[in-house]
DNA sequence: ATACTTGGTTACATAAAGTAACTTATTGAT
DNA sequence: ATCAATAAGTTACTTTATGTAACCAAGTAT
């Protein structure tokens, strides 16, 4: 299997979306800039991938990190621009998810 | 790790969008019906992953499957009235992709 | 009977994700 | 000074998902 004949933009935003994670991420990062153990419990993933999909978005340019010198430290993670130009996609979802997603099988 | 907090619906929508292919198999089956085959080799996913994939979309009820008696067998799969209602989801990924994706990252 | 085609399945190998304990840095209490 | 607490990760180990390639069943045409 080698050929895929599909636009490259698009195969690559859909590797994106659909790594596990990802669209949770951003879809809590649309309401305003988070922390690691907030993400964490608001989300319910692991802090191992967590971890990991911060790096990976990070290097996407799709949130940004900032270190707040706090006592405790503070790190903040935010969307960048980019990451914000996702809230179309994200808002079909929802919209399809109320119109087709049935209450038995959530 | 066991709380959420997000909408079930929306995450349950995410949960399947997002699993590996299915937004990809979706995205090929709004051309038309397709064969196993042919889905096998446009798409470049492995037989008994799309079989494996095929079935669960079938069960949540975006696609459904046709036997064509022929000679050979003849199986085609196409949307239904659900899947179908995705394409917005995925114009708005291509929109993105776009966008918002550079040449040099794909 | 034999070979060919379609739509799969199986057994085995590798990669991704989950779990829980541990680390580093800073600070406030004892 | 020592101990416990908190934030943000990391590590070692287990379980699950995916990839690969060989195999199988049904239906012909030869």
């Amino acid at each position: 299997m080698k050929e895929t004949d599909i636009c490259p933009r698009f195969e690559k935003a859909i590797s994106i979306l659909s790594q596990r994670w990802t669209a949770l991420l951003i879809h809590q990062l649309l309401t305003g800039p988070k922390r690691f153990g907030s993400i964490q419990t608001s989300v319910g993933i692991s802090g191992k991938v967590l971890s990991e999909r911060l790096k990976e978005m990070e290097k996407q340019g799709i949130i940004k990190r900032k270190v707040i010198p706090e006592t405790p430290v503070i790190i903040e993670y935010s969307l960048t621009e980019k990451g914000i130009s996702l809230e179309p996609v994200l808002r079909e979802v929802e919209k399809w998810s109320q119109e087709w997603i049935s209450a038995d099988e959530t």
